[in-house]
Order: C-alpha cells, then structure tokens, then sequence
DNA sequence: CCGCAATTGCGTACAACGTACTCAGTGGAG
DNA sequence: CTCCACTGAGTACGTTGTACGCAATTGCGG
C-alpha cells in the first residue's frame, strides 16, 4: 500500500532561497573560499568571456579548487548568478540619496546603471523575472524609491522608476549589443561585418524597408555621441517624471 | 609552408545567419516537416513548460521526428529560437498602421506587445541584443516606426520607441514574474508561498526596509487592476512622447 | 588533553544536453 | 532508365550541472 509518494523525491528541482541561506554554520575545517571570493572569480570570468563560459568547473579553476569544492559555498549555478547579479547592483554608488535634489539623484542613478550594464554586459541575459532580494538589490531599493517617495503615492513611484529603469536597460542593450553579438559569434570583425552586414546591405538595396534603410543610415553616422544621445533620452524621462509629480515639488523648472 | 589556418577550422563557433539560409535547396526526397512547423511546435513546448524544456529531443518527438531531422531545417537551437522569436512578432497585428492617429497606433502597439509577452512569458529569457532581422521583426519596424516618422527625426523617434518598448517590457516583468517564477521553482503555489513569503515576512517585520514594506503592503493589495495600471503607464508614457513633438503635430490635446 | 562528530575539499560518476558523423533509402533531372 | 543530391534518423562524443562518497581536518564536550 501507499507505494505511491512513498519515496518523497516529487520534485525534481529543490527550490532553495539563497538570501535565508547562512554562508557558514559553525564546527569543522577552516574553509579555504568564500561565497565572495567565488562569486568574485565568476564575475571576472563572465566580464572577460560571456556568461555562458563561467561554467562551475571554469570557475572553480579560477580559484584553484576543484570543481564540487563550489557546492559547499553554493546551492546551484542558478544561485550563483543570483549573487552575481546582488554584487553588481553593489556597484551603483547611491550614498547620500536621497539628497532633497530629486533630478540629480535620479540622473545619478541612471548613469551608475549604465556604466555597471557597459561594464558587464552579461547581465542582460541574467534578468531574472522578479527583482530579487539581495541585500544590495534592498539598498538600491530603499534608496532609490526614497527619492519620490514622501512626492508620490507608492505605486505611481514604482511606475515611474519602471519607467526609467526601461529607458536606461533600453538604451543601453543598443549600445552593447554590437559589441555583445560579435563576442558571441566568435568571428573577427572583418568577417563579422563582412557578413552581417551583407545581409543589411541586401534589405535596405532591396528598397522594401524605407524606415529601416533610414535606421541603418543614421546608425552608421550618428548625429549625437553615444553619451550625449543618453543624456538627451534621459532628460526626456525626467521631464516626464516632472510632469507626474505635484505642482508643489518642482525644485528646478 | 603555410600550415597555420591550412585546416580554415579556425572559429569553434560557426555563425550563421538564419534568415541568409533559404529553407529548401531542391532536388531529392519530399521533406516531411518544415521549419514553420519546427517552429510552431517549439513555441508550444516552451508556453507550456518554459523555454528550458524546448530541447531538440523534446521538439523533435513533439512533432514525430527524430532528434537529428531538425537540423536538416535549422542549423542550430540558437537559430530557431530566433525563428521563435520573429514568429511571435507576427502575432501584433498592425494592419493599417500608421494611421494618422499616433496616439492610437502607439496604444494599439503596447496593447498588443503586452499581450504578446503574456501568452509567451519565455519571451523574457531569450531577449537577444540586437532586435533580429527576420521578416515579422522588419515589418514591425517599418510600421512602428512610421508612426512618428514624418513628425520627429530619426535618432529621436528611436529613442521614443525605445521608451515606449522599455516601459511595456518592464510593466509585463512585473506582471508576470510571480508566475514564472513559481513554474520555474516547481513547488506548488503554498509551498512557494511559504518559502518566499516567510523571508519577505523577515524583511517587512526588521523594520529596516521601509519603503520596500510599502511596496509590498501595496503588491498584496493593490489598488488599481492590472490593465487600469498598464493603460496609466502608458498615458504618462504617450504624453510624454506628445512633448517630443512639433507643436505643428498634437491631434488629441 | 582526547576522542567524537561535524564539516571540509575533491575525485568519480551520471544523466541530459547540443550536435557531428554516418548511412540506407528516395525521387527529380538527364 | 540511371544518377546523385537529398532525406530521416541512429549512434556517439564532448560538455554541462551536480549527486555521492571518502579521507582529512578541526572545534567542542568530557
């Protein structure tokens, strides 16, 4: 009887929340890694290689251990990244903010979060579906919100930060996404854009694609510098912010 | 002489551009399957179980065949995940746009986007760099973009286009992220919501996280419904493009 | 100070993946 | 008719994440 579920093993992928997870619990060997040092190792490995190269045997070389040495620090991969992702939001300098001036803040916020994109690009493939709860993610949270949060009730606020936050990840997969899909390719450039735009050259000779013709045309001599076109694009956003917000805060017309 | 690059063996990648890559040569045996139904067949395993159960075994029994007859139709997974995703842009209809109306065009656009992304939330993990070339990618371009495109310069109808698509992109994350993530966790929905309530419950009662806790008083009770939320957004979004024209072009003030 | 038990690093092993290679069979062009 | 470019598919290989087990290490109760 009851042979069914009998054996417990229902699931096959055993959820594990990596934030309520102690790194150490007490007793036993001195440990030779950390959850920093391998998270560490992963990153640099992602930076210079792409994602998909910071293997668990990759990394675990990286810092001279072997390759299951990682699991006693570790859940699984997929945790792995979740710390990777928490240590980049680290990197968004946001002490002092809110500051009372909430356009530079904000501005401020915008251009961390590109460079940090710019600097590791891989994180575009990463973009879990829910914000995630590392304790940088939090920080950036609270400050970030702080902003407008006294200005607007929560909801509009989350609106508007979705809003910014969609301008800056936008704008900035356009500027890598040159860089990131030559990378994965593994061609050179000559022969990257020998054939790329081959296949480009054919759609906008063909003169079915008078507004795409006109995109190539236009990414192939910008007007703007990359900088100052984000800038532009930014300001936009802010202006919209601006107009979302009560006659009575509007510090800087 | 010579023996470096005698092989030509160079890159261990072969980049190949699918939409190069005509689909049946000639001469010799009937093909029985066709890239259109590859395709179709794929996108319905991933609606079903997500993008990570589509393997080429698992696409190949779904429509009878062989794990190895499919690359007689594509040259590689990465490859018909492109195919995937150009199929899904097919399905925003945008006959008879541009209309005159931008307003409406724009609306009806994110209307459809967002219904996109919610019937195929794996759509969210594929997000390549560059927007791919296929032909319903093309059409969406040269439609989209024609919206504003006598209104606005190029450079500038991009980079609204670009806000546009970020603030749908970042309203539907947030709308679907709980119930992806509950799929990808594979725990039932109360053993998932007490695994990640009791820590988000940790959080809320330090009393460290002020502003996250009203983000999350809000989120469990949420004052507005989803589409009311989406189509506010979006006004503010629109309005915000209406401030980027020419005062020559504003229809509906 | 001495064992005991918890915990370490890590070698071996396995299942699942993408896909290269191979080959018998098929059917349009000459 | 013959020929050969093409088909579907079986087998096999390299790489991945990771379960398991074992010897070595170390803090703690006595």
């Amino acid at each position: 009887m009851y042979a069914i579920g009998e054996e417990e093993t229902v699931g096959d992928a055993e959820y594990v929340n990596i934030w309520t997870l102690p790194e150490r619990p007490a007793r036993g060997p001195k440990p030779v890694y950390s959850r920093a040092q391998i998270t560490e190792a992963a990153i640099r490995i992602a930076d210079a290689e792409g994602l998909e190269a910071a293997t668990m045997r990759r990394i675990a070389a990286e810092i001279g251990a072997g390759a299951m040495s990682l699991y006693r620090y570790v859940p699984s991969r997929d945790n792995l990244i979740e710390l990777m992702a928490d240590r980049l939001m680290g990197e968004i300098d946001l002490t002092g903010v809110p500051s009372g001036d909430w356009r530079a803040d904000l501005t401020r916020y915008a251009d961390g979060l590109r460079a940090m994109w710019r600097a590791h690009p891989w994180i575009a493939a990463v973009q879990r579906s829910l914000p995630g709860l590392g304790p940088n993610q939090l920080l950036l949270i609270e400050r970030l919100m702080g902003v407008l949060d006294p200005l607007v009730p929560i909801d509009e606020n989350l609106g508007l930060m979705a809003l910014l936050n969609g301008y800056v990840e936008g704008a900035v997969r356009e500027e890598i996404s040159a860089a990131e899909e030559l990378r994965r390719s593994g061609l050179s450039e000559a022969e990257w854009m020998a054939r790329g735009h081959a296949h480009v050259d054919r759609l906008v000779k063909s003169g079915d694609y008078p507004i795409f013709t006109k995109i190539v045309m236009e990414a192939r001599r910008p007007h703007l510098s990359r900088d100052d076109q984000f800038r532009h694009g930014l300001r936009r956003v802010l202006d919209c912010v601006a107009a979302a917000l009560p006659p009575t805060a509007q510090p800087a017309g």
